[in-house]
DNA sequence: CAGTATCCTCGGAGATACTG
DNA sequence: CAGTATCTCCGAGGATACTG
């Protein structure tokens, strides 16, 4: 992306990072980590519907960016877990906005897609008549 | 919200809210028509990266979800006018402080990937003995 | 248990050309 | 000018099996 004539001023570094955090996994991660530290499987059974091969990427992504850190204790059988950095942290603090938004006004959101499909309706058996 | 230790029950439609606003390009546009009402092409240029097609794909998505509203004047040529509804507004500011966290802390995402990469190379070079 | 290695599928998204 | 219609391709992500 970002391929020729650089369209966007200087927030383009804040761009990549809102892309990263516009990662629908990311988003349902750090606020999991918000409760606490968590480790592999544990995370595997929160968050539904994540296979283990995305949540191990998503986790070295989020290592990688400093939101998390990753705790390896030696122990047999292996014992490994994740937490929110400082950085983590704050980010999740401005995430939990974000979910109480969601929260507040998903139901806004269903009615406007009822709404929606309605006139979609409505027009296509007046296109008909 | 999800507070005990149950895969997501109740809130899975704040879920799907949260899935919408993830999106990347969605990210772009809402803050594009926060500075006022916008057509196609303006969208188009402001927005450096995107197609024709994920444009109204993803304007179509957002009307839908009662996030914006699109104004067909029935002129000619054709003008069409994209706007923030008020629930799009709303959302906007919720999405302004991520947008300001993005700002503030990149420079910190950015100096954790290097050291992160400094580990990597360190970590690889010790193997190698 | 945490993580890798493979293989494979499906759909997101680009390019291009066309229409009202 | 706004938008559709096709065709195409690439890679994110799922399933499964294996390893330390």
């Amino acid at each position: 992306m970002r391929k020729n004539g650089d369209v966007y001023d200087a927030s383009c570094s804040a761009r990549d990072a809102l892309e990263l955090i516009a990662s629908k996994w990311a988003l349902l991660i750090l606020p999991a980590l918000a409760a606490g530290p968590m480790r592999n499987a544990a995370l595997l059974r929160r968050i539904g519907g994540i296979s283990q091969k995305v949540l191990t990427q998503t986790l070295r992504e989020l290592e990688r960016n400093g939101l998390i850190l990753r705790e390896d204790k030696g122990m047999r059988p292996r014992r490994v877990e994740y937490r929110l950095s400082r950085l983590g942290k704050s980010l999740s603090r401005a995430l939990r906005i974000l979910d109480r938004w969601a929260e507040r006004h998903f139901p806004a959101l269903d009615a406007a897609r009822e709404r929606y499909a309605a006139n979609q309706a409505s027009q296509r058996s007046a296109s008909r008549l």
